[in-house]
DNA sequence: CGAAATTTTTAAACAGTTTAAAATACTTTT
DNA sequence: AAAAGTATTTTAAACTGTTTAAAAATTTCG
């Protein structure tokens, strides 16, 4: 590259000082319209670039807002981070993201370079096990913290996510209201607040319908396709089995159905399988997976206003909880159950 | 937050200069035993945050390599991100990444904010119809570039994709060989030269079996689930209804298995289909897919180490084509034509 | 002409890194 | 033991590009 131009080779041009240059560029009123002109016009026709590290340097705000996910390639982050971006994109926001695929120590690295960098703030779903620590050190440094999908216990942040317990309930009853009686549930893991929530809110509404549960129709795991798929023999082996099963997600509902199928049954019509999130896929599953709207986009939405509003001193650093409202969507993964009771 | 702890802070607290508080910090031999203990135990207490701002103006090093894809939802690219994650984070880089969804504009913003942010480097996987000169405008800023997946027409630059008329090859003569002699091709439109690139491979196969191919056996399309799904009316409308069909990528053939069952047929047995990439996911899809292995842990790999020898300076900015060989990776979706001959 | 308003410039941050030079310590040599 | 020479440690000043408050210069207007 030829040598780099920047404010003051733009005022020496035309002898102007570098202030006159900066506040051109950013269009103050303080500069005359006809000398605002004549810069602007140089400055593209260099072809100047901002520098916004200097910049930043200056004005201790930098633009980039973190965003740390537990993993990208999981469409239920992707359609959040989606509209993450659609949000930030409008005020000229960029965004940092990372995968922390549930590792402290990973998640820790990022959050200390987004300090490094100046970062303006951070919207995460925390990893499991993230320790209070880590979060303070971030908010002592002055970047607004706001959490999306997962709570962290005893912080007092602001969470977007989810009615979890309500959600599940939905599935749960939709069950219940087509004959099941014997319900399992596939996935999970009681180590966040969200794996406690939806095997309880799946309790409760057992529990309303006065129908007994077996602990074993529980079958915990990871919350991907994969596990979904590796679960089938388990649940196809259980004592009295079970007629129909709640998912944790779409994605371990999609694996179940998989290995349903490959085990020669038909799922939707032999077993019912509710998922959960209801992806851009489950549509088009087959058979086309009955699930429950989880809120992705609102979630993404809110979570990158609200955090604008604290970035801007608009709003304060107290821990509201925000629970979006799933919605039931029915489709052909549920029938009525086939035994005669 | 308390007020920042910056290297003059650690200095006067101990009475050195902050020359020497730098020093001590990064190592340098030109610092005493004792004191850079000292100094880093009172740095690491006092918490102490390097800030990357203010030194990257000094050293212009940023540290940042950004990344642009079409979209990271799509699982081909999130499996090359997440090797290239793998070998960042080993050379302590941070990435920024970003979709530009085949928008050209959209692009070209956050090529300038990577610009802007002063970022080391970038590895891209260009919009279609992305214009020779918003490159060139990146490389005249000293910022070193290498594509993935797509070549740009032109441009000399170090590409790492899989090789797609090869690949393609091997789908279309595995269905040859099995007896089918009526192959349709779905998905995959001809403004990239990926897309080109695979039709042209199945005609020369096709060619080479001395079979006829009809241009309405071509259904080009998006490279989406939904939209193999959406083509199963077209594809089984077909004059001369084809036996198999050759997919452009895994989300399409899935899709369209979807599709054919909901149909009422058996996809594998009654057609058979193949993908493209071998996504984590053709493994456990219904029936399990026959598809080509892409190379993405490879590209994701290569592709970041040839930027970081570049941004090194080890290597030049050559435009060396890197064709990683595809595998064909057999399964249920793909079986014996059916019909008598 | 002088006051007020408008426009431009100056100079000091911002928080680090780099490097030549100064200061100090340690060996040798006589 | 002092002087000279060498090696180690520390310092001071320059440098990165932009912003901004305050000062200075210029123009406008009654």
């Amino acid at each position: 590259m030829a040598q780099k131009i920047k404010l003051s080779t733009i005022g020496e041009a035309l002898g102007v000082s570098t202030a006159t240059v900066s506040l051109a560029l950013r269009d103050s009123p303080l500069v005359a319209e006809a000398t605002k002109e004549k810069i602007k016009a140089h400055a593209r026709q260099m072809g100047y670039i901002y520098n916004r590290r200097a910049a930043s340097l200056r004005t201790s705000k930098s633009g980039i807002i973190g965003v740390v996910v537990h993993d990208i390639m999981n469409p239920f982050y992707g359609e959040i981070l989606k509209s993450i971006e659609t949000e930030l994109d409008r005020s000229r926001h960029t965004f940092l993201l990372s995968n922390h695929y549930d590792n402290v120590d990973k998640q820790r690295d990022f959050l200390d370079t987004l300090m490094q960098l100046g970062a303006d703030g951070v919207i995460m779903s925390p990893a499991i096990g993230t320790p209070i620590e880590d979060i303070d050190l971030v908010l002592r440094n002055g970047l607004p913290v706001v959490l999306i999908a997962r709570s962290i216990p005893k912080a007092s942040l602001p969470v977007f996510r989810g009615d979890d317990s309500f959600g599940i309930g939905l599935a749960t009853r939709h069950l219940i209201s087509l004959g099941h009686k014997r319900i399992a549930m596939i996935g999970g893991t009681d180590d966040t607040s969200t794996g406690r929530d939806r095997y309880q809110g799946y309790l409760t509404a057992m529990k309303k319908a006065e129908l007994a549960v077996k602990p074993e129709w529980r079958i915990p795991g990871p919350r991907t396709k994969q596990a979904g798929f590796e679960a089938t023999g388990e649940f196809l082996a259980l004592p009295d089995k079970p007629t129909a099963a709640v998912c944790w997600n779409d994605l371990v509902a999609i694996g179940l159905m998989n290995g349903i199928a490959r085990a020669g049954l038909t799922p939707g019509t032999d077993i019912s399988v509710t998922g959960y999130d209801d992806l851009e896929e489950a549509a088009i599953a087959t058979p086309a997976l009955t699930t429950v709207w989880n809120g992705q986009p609102e979630v993404g939405r809110r979570a990158a206003r609200a955090l604008l509003d604290r970035i801007d001193g608009v709003s304060d650093q107290s821990g509201t909880l925000e629970l979006i409202r799933p919605e039931l969507h029915i489709r052909q993964s549920t029938s009525p159950v086939k035994e005669r009771a």
